[in-house]
DNA sequence: CCTCCACCGGAAAGCCGGGTCA
DNA sequence: TGACCCGGCTTTCCGGTGGAGG
């Protein structure tokens, strides 16, 4: 009998009209096959990478926008039309997209230079090599015939972040090319934080932006067109009442004029028709989305961080608690010791939970600044950003992990 | 105007578990 | 097998520092 239900309730879930036609559409690696409000952007990058197809190097070249602006959207693009022609033609160009912040947070110059040489078919164990021994392994390998490499650096700023170290793996980049003599390789930055550039070092800088193109946010009217067209592919007809769309665009444009965001709140909003067993995409199901997707962003970093950062997660939520106004580190440290004690769990230096507790401010899921309180000294006043609604939700999680 | 609190945050070095290589 | 290499996390050390209270 039970199993009958079963069935009846699959055989009805696929009888069901979908709200959806294809929900790819909204998803972050779909390219669509043409691009709103980036024609001159593309033509620049076209421009700039042709000499590609004559074997010549094209400049190395720097482009620079907010997240969501279509910097990765346009190079994968260009990407695929380059290597589509030439498979026609066959012109020996290699094209590399490598995203710099691939798992987890640091990458490191091993890493990515791995990653590099993995792309070129060159096998590369995880760890254990010399560094310099990577970097010749994918010089040797690209330089076997005369061809002409191209590396996309998806989010470089993430190989500098920590302020001066670091950019001598782009320094390194930059110079690979003199160290070749059959192929050559050109390099593509992308970046989203516009001061990116002050930080380097200025042989880098110098280098590494031959070219610039410049990504300017969306405004809500072009967010707006571009969800109109995407939704036209990715929802059935009739499905989006009046105002989502623009809804949505208002929202994303709200931040910066991120349009992978606005794309996101689109979908979850039609999930959560879908799953209300609704035909209609409302605006109100854009306010569900944003709220749910917040959620689930703090819920995963709540159940995701390593355990002492958990505790100290939790120190701060269970001292926010009886303590509207903020909370000093030091006060976060003893709770903290105290429950790791309680928990037999090693206690790490007071500097230590500093660190993570700067972390968890990083992850906008508390936050923090430093104030001094004259005579009684001078420290972070720290509150809890968590709503209200997913305190409990959050605690449950955090004590499941910590006992 | 000076002091001195309670921490901030940079630098450097150590440890550990992962690996290579000859 | 032992000498090395790497990244990630942590500890150690320590020079700051904004402003209430004297």
């Amino acid at each position: 009998m039970e199993q009958l239900g079963l069935n009846d309730y699959f055989e009805n879930y696929l009888n069901k009209k979908s709200i959806f036609k294809n929900k790819r559409v909204l998803q972050e690696k779909y390219i669509p096959s043409s691009i709103s409000h980036r024609k001159q952007q593309i033509s620049q990058l076209a421009s700039m990478l042709a000499p590609a197809l004559k074997v010549d190097r094209p400049s190395n070249l720097f482009l620079y926008g907010k997240t969501g602006t279509g910097k990765t959207l346009c190079t994968k693009y260009i990407f695929n039309e380059l290597s589509e022609v030439c498979k026609t033609k066959k012109i020996a160009l290699h094209l590399i997209y490598v995203n710099c912040k691939l798992k987890k947070v640091s990458n490191t110059e091993y890493r990515i230079i791995a990653q590099f040489a993995r792309e070129v078919g060159q096998e590369i164990p995880a760890t254990g090599l010399p560094t310099e021994e990577v970097y010749n392994r994918f010089l040797k390998k690209i330089n076997e015939k005369k061809q002409v490499v191209i590396l996309a650096l998806d989010e470089v700023d993430r190989l500098v972040s920590k302020l001066g170290v670091g950019d001598e793996i782009l320094y390194n980049l930059t110079r690979l090319n003199g160290e070749l003599d059959k192929a050559q390789l050109s390099i593509i930055g992308i970046s989203n934080d516009l001061r990116f550039m002050e930080r380097l070092d200025p042989r880098v800088k110098s280098s590494l932006s031959e070219e610039e193109i410049i990504f300017p946010p969306y405004n809500a009217l072009q967010i707006k067109e571009i969800l109109k067209e995407r939704a036209k592919l990715a929802f059935n007809s009739n499905t989006i009442s009046e105002g989502v769309l623009e809804k949505c665009a208002a929202y994303a444009a709200r931040e910066h004029g991120d349009a992978r965001r606005a794309l996101d709140l689109l979908r979850v909003a039609g999930e959560i028709a879908e799953r209300s067993e609704r035909h209609l995409v409302t605006p109100d199901d854009i306010d569900k989305a944003e709220e749910k997707i917040e959620r689930s962003r703090i819920l995963e970093i709540a159940r995701t961080q390593p355990i002492q950062s958990q505790i100290t997660l939790y120190s701060i939520i269970l001292l926010s608690e009886d303590n509207k106004d903020g909370i000093a580190t030091g006060e976060v440290f003893e709770k903290y010791k105290g429950i790791c004690k309680q928990c037999k769990l090693p206690v790490l230096t007071q500097r230590r939970v500093s660190d993570l507790i700067s972390e968890l401010d990083m992850l906008g899921i508390i936050h923090g600044r430093v104030i001094s309180k004259g005579r009684y000294g001078r420290t972070r006043e720290i509150y809890s950003n968590i709503p209200t609604s997913l305190l409990e939700k959050v605690k449950e999680v955090l004590e499941k992990e910590i006992v």
